[in-house]
DNA sequence: CGGAACTGTAGTCACGACGGCTACGGAATG
DNA sequence: CATTCCGTAGCCGTCGTGACTACAGTTCCG
């Protein structure tokens, strides 16, 4: 009865948006961490993958640390979700006797299901971008 | 980069398609183990709620075992994932810093988001009952 | 009525994913 | 150079998952 129990999405969203609000600031991974209430180094795994995608740009160095590459408005959260989850079931599988024909049709409905239910969830996080994020911040301090 | 190891929705699907196909009459949790290819105490273990939320019924003792409740097309799959899957998140949460006005924003818009999302996903899944998959075996077993 | 067949449930176990943490190498700055 | 930061490998504790055993309870049949 649990699911999901990974972070990854949420605390790369959460980074994404904390970037986001500091206006070409660099930001080194402790800050990012205790900001996200995580370990320097999962932020630098979990960030990885985005910036190969070009999301964000990092630099070593003395006033190195992360930085948005693109504008908050042209990040979209599908990009983050695909780029994080890839192309993981949501549903859940599992591997029925293959001599039982009930099994595989079964399989090969879940599959087309599952596949439909994650478009379904990459088309709504599409409607979301790190600047939505971003003022949905500035509306709940002021 | 691996979710949903959970194969409960899975098994229970293939279970409940199954038991649509024998015309009434019932199934040990053996043979139900052995079509899905899972131990038969598995079986038993998933099939506990869905028998509680009165979609199969299961009688002890000699030509005993489990039978559908229902009509197969009552059966919208959307009510095993929820009987099943509660209401975990579908994407995934952290407890970001308290202090941090930034996380708590974020992880409420991911919450917001999270519902919407799994609310697509049981709509989807309500679209399809088990006379549905049993057809679908059906036509492809011809 | 006694034994067989089946469910119900507790308990133990191995395996794998997740994340925290340390350590160390490499790159950029001053 | 020395400092600061990223990049990555490695180890560890924790937890969910599902297999498996064991045994109590229930139903049916001879």
């Amino acid at each position: 009865m649990s699911r999901s129990t990974n972070t990854r999405f949420a605390v790369a969203v959460h980074v994404l948006t904390y970037l986001a609000g500091l206006d070409d600031r660099a930001a080194g991974s402790e800050e990012l961490a205790r900001s996200a209430n995580v370990n320097p180094v999962y932020i630098r795994q979990v960030m990885g993958p985005l910036r190969g995608a070009g999301l964000v740009r990092s630099k070593p160095g003395v006033h190195g640390g992360w930085a948005l590459a693109l504008l908050p408005h042209d990040i979209p959260l599908d990009r983050v979700w695909t780029l994080l989850q890839g192309d993981d079931p949501v549903l859940g599988l599992h591997g029925p006797d293959p001599g039982c024909a009930t099994g595989r049709s079964v399989q090969r409905s879940l599959i087309d299901l599952d596949r439909e239910v994650a478009d379904a969830i990459t088309a709504r996080l599409h409607a979301v971008t790190v600047a939505d994020l971003l003022s949905a911040v500035r509306e709940g301090t002021s």
